[in-house]
DNA sequence: GTCTATAAAAGGATAGAC
DNA sequence: GTCTATCCTTTTATAGAC
């Protein structure tokens, strides 16, 4: 899970599992047919894991949910400052380095990327009083995970974090006009 | 750059791009030292192809500046219709693909996003009048940026353009939001 | 500048003893 | 279930003739 966060499918070899896990070759491949069985069963853990390991701590102690989904963006926020701006979205990065992922793979990409949108949309629909009633909450959330993925990106690419500050600030101001349609006019 | 296109850089081998190009090892390497010098001349390529061969051909016969932006997304859906959107962006998937890039490649990944947004900033600028005094367009086209980016990643994941599509309608949204910043109040 | 042949290493995967 | 040794392929890159 480390390394193919850390240098992508392509670039970690065996050895270099073997290596991290402290595991020689026949244990690895008695229960690992090959490596793409081990890419599937790292989708798998980050897929069963969006909830517990990824949206509740990133919620603790905030119960609006609108800002729980800025809570979560932040989460991201501090995974890059932490990084100075290396880290990346893991599904992110596989979804576009793997050019031609067999069946099984690509569902679980979009697994991982439906449950993010779905933890996402839930909030906004929590919030479904404050939003105008022909708001597409599906869409808002998509939203959400296409400015943390591109602005993931930006930050990465030019090692600076205030690209990924501004794409979340043009998603509150895209949240704001929303939920508050009506504006006194002059 | 076709085969980077298609495979990625790393799942491309010399050997297939030997055989792409026919041409033979020795001429290959009288030219390109190394693989990475290939992976420069190709960012090298795409950063000057930008206005001629992405921006221009886009705006065709579009004089609105904001409707140029749709129209440059608008070429982005059609690469993904056509190719029954297995379509990616060549320099977003570069950027994720490559996780520790040497210095001058990530210049390179950084200069075509920048020439990207400088592109699509112009246009928004040149329809200053439309927006509100304190409009950022620097954010807004990096916005259009992230939301193309996002939403190829995401519709070529599902295999579903319509991804792409409530992609593209929310930033629409938002710029209209923008751009009749007063609604009657009722 | 281009050709063929090949080096040298790294890759995924397997064999067979224990 | 785990161990070591190794097979076989692919990979990037080079050598040296032309």
């Amino acid at each position: 899970m480390e390394l193919f966060w850390l240098k992508g499918y392509g670039s970690t070899s065996i050895a270099d599992i073997l290596s991290r896990s402290q595991v020689n070759s026949g244990s690895l491949y008695y229960f690992f047919p090959g490596k793409q069985d081990l890419l599937i069963a790292v989708l798998e853990a980050y897929r069963d894991g969006i909830g517990p390991m990824l949206l509740e701590p990133a919620w603790q102690g905030v119960d609006d949910p609108v800002e729980r989904v800025f809570a979560l963006l932040a989460g991201y926020r501090r995974a890059l400052v932490e990084t100075d701006c290396t880290y990346g979205c893991p599904i992110g990065s596989l979804a576009l380095e793997l050019h031609e992922p067999d069946a099984p793979v690509r569902a679980l990409l979009a697994a991982n990327f439906q449950g993010w949108i779905a933890g996402v949309e839930e909030c906004l629909r929590a919030a479904a009083s404050r939003f105008p009633p022909n708001a597409d909450f599906h869409a808002l959330a998509e939203l959400a995970l296409n400015v943390m993925e591109g602005g993931v990106m930006q930050a990465r690419t030019f090692r600076d974090v205030a690209h990924f500050d501004r794409a979340v600030e043009q998603l509150r101001l895209h949240f704001d006009a929303l939920m508050q349609p009506m504006v006194e006019s002059k």
